[in-house]
DNA sequence: AACTATAGTGAACGATCGTTCACAATCAAG
DNA sequence: CTTGATTGTGAACGATCGTTCACTATAGTT
């Protein structure tokens, strides 16, 4: 039987991925002995030499290991959902990530936020929400920001004419504002994540 | 003056903070060298104890370290709008989390969906949303499921009475969801997300 | 049965690791 | 100036690392 790229075992896969998920760091191989049921470092070296060229690890420098997208990725992205959604067999085939990396460019600048009211509720940004925002980066027109008007923090659409700022809610009920004394941009939401359960 | 717990340099933190995110693994003390620019190892040594002490590296075997969620995490997490946006000087207090271990519970059965439609509009899942969808869980009414309907794949409201399952929208435009021949539930949706830029 | 590839054991090796010691430079406090 | 704490250099140490070699066991193919 042709078997080529011939899939490590899942199992001790598994295992080294618990392992750096919950240690941040690539176990040695004296500890790959206990983790993967091996009593010879040899076969150890042998089995991150497979998962090197499966893609679960790389070579970081001369003797050391890191882990990659593939192995501590979160996330594995598929399509839409009118395009169907995948068998467990096609599972290897798609892309992992980190949802880190997908949402957050600028870690050091990144805050999140609760959302109170609903000024932005047809922007489906509801109460509970969490905002993703990052700091001083370059305000446009349409971006949503938050921004303290006059000593009060809000979560608003941002608008520039000419001189003219204005935040605009994204409910009728709400009115738009032109800041009066003093406007603070506290950073522009980049996401918006609502958690279930 | 008195300086408790004093703080080590930024400088030096940040660099191992980018090292540990683009590396995915602690620099060794040679690298270090380069890294914080010293040219003694025990220099090295010293700084890292003092990481320890501080919170930002923790020991993972007797001759290893590994990274806390306060060098590596991503995002710090605030407080609400309205209970006022924190300034810079009071950054250190909050708490630093990574967002992929703040949403997701198994990685190895959650996957990323791109929503397209609008029948799930008024609970504020948007087209072009990303939905986060966990397998294998146990599905109980009010959840938002991704689910297989005679062979079509949608997203919709869980809800079981009795022995009828029914699939219940979150926009009037559309009718609730009796499956006729075949359900298959392809996972419960735990989290919404809406990326911006 | 003979051959081959795969997978594992056990021992050994040099390289590199983190740690430690002794000592110098700097700076603030008394 | 002296003292003491802090921060750095440089060299040395034993421990552990990842790697490699020789050999065995098993399973599949010819």
């Amino acid at each position: 039987m042709i078997m080529p790229y011939a899939k490590p075992p899942q199992d001790r896969i598994q295992r080294l991925r618990a392992f750096c998920l919950e240690h941040k760091r690539m176990p040695a191989y004296s500890e790959m002995l206990d983790l993967f049921g091996y009593r010879s470092k040899n076969a150890v070296h042998r089995f991150m030499r497979k998962l090197e060229t499966a893609g679960y690890v790389r070579r970081a420098a001369p003797r050391k290991f890191a882990p990659t997208g593939r192995l501590t990725g979160s996330i594995r992205l598929l399509g839409t959902v009118q395009a169907g959604f995948p068998s467990p067999a096609e599972e290897e085939l798609v892309d992992v990530l980190s949802l880190d990396e997908f949402l957050v460019q600028r870690p050091e600048a990144t805050y999140m936020l609760t959302v109170s009211g609903d000024s932005m509720i047809d922007a489906g940004i509801h109460p509970g929400d969490i905002v993703l925002v990052e700091r001083g980066g370059l305000t446009r027109n349409g971006d949503i920001v938050v921004a303290q008007v006059d000593g009060e923090w809000t979560i608003k659409y941002f608008s520039k004419r000419g001189r003219v700022v204005r935040l605009e809610p994204a409910n009728k009920a709400y009115q738009p504002i032109t800041p009066r004394h003093s406007l603070v941009v506290g950073g522009i939401v980049k996401a918006v994540i609502r958690k279930y359960r």
